[in-house]
DNA sequence: GCCAACGTTGGC
DNA sequence: GCCAACGTTGGC
């Protein structure tokens, strides 16, 4: 199994708005970095990631989903009403993947971006490289454990 | 193929 | 709201 990290700011789509969502799953769509996507395509079935809030008041690790569909084509893309088109793509000609995400579970204490930083084990994080943006990572299961570990822990 | 200009991301 | 870092675009 492995294991991921995607960002989403909670304005636009927040860990709440995954939970109250039909059977707490979701569209992954919206990715328009084709590093971002690649990783997406790369995702199995079962794979687990850390859901990060972007952009946020602090931005933190909020909980954990699972990829219950495996990557297919993105029909944002081709949406013109859409925020996410792109002029590039169509029905023949996708370009962008997305996947189905299932919430797994809300950590009842995020685990904020500046804790992060502070932790040796994690320093190896593309999240905490500077001037990191990409919205879709893979993280080590060490990693993911430590972070899981960390939201367990008392504030 | 280079690179300047531009748009976006996201922490602060 | 600022701005550094980064990706993309397009002229040459």
């Amino acid at each position: 199994m492995q294991h991921w990290l995607i960002k989403s700011e909670p304005d636009v789509f927040s860990i709440r708005d995954l939970a109250k969502s039909p059977r707490k799953t979701t569209h992954w769509e919206g990715v328009r970095n084709y590093q971002a996507r690649n990783f997406l395509r790369a995702m199995k079935q079962g794979d687990r990631a850390l859901f990060y809030h972007s952009n946020a008041d602090p931005p933190g690790v909020a909980g954990v989903v699972e990829v219950v569909r495996e990557a297919y084509p993105d029909p944002t893309a081709w949406d013109k009403k859409s925020d996410y088109h792109d002029p590039k793509a169509s029905p023949e000609n996708p370009v962008w993947s997305m996947v189905d995400v299932k919430l797994m579970q809300v950590f009842h204490r995020e685990v904020p971006l500046d804790e992060l930083r502070g932790v040796k084990a994690l320093a190896g994080m593309e999240l905490l490289r500077r001037g990191s943006r990409l919205s879709v990572t893979p993280v080590t299961a060490a990693e993911f454990r430590m972070i899981e570990h960390l939201a367990a822990q008392r504030s």
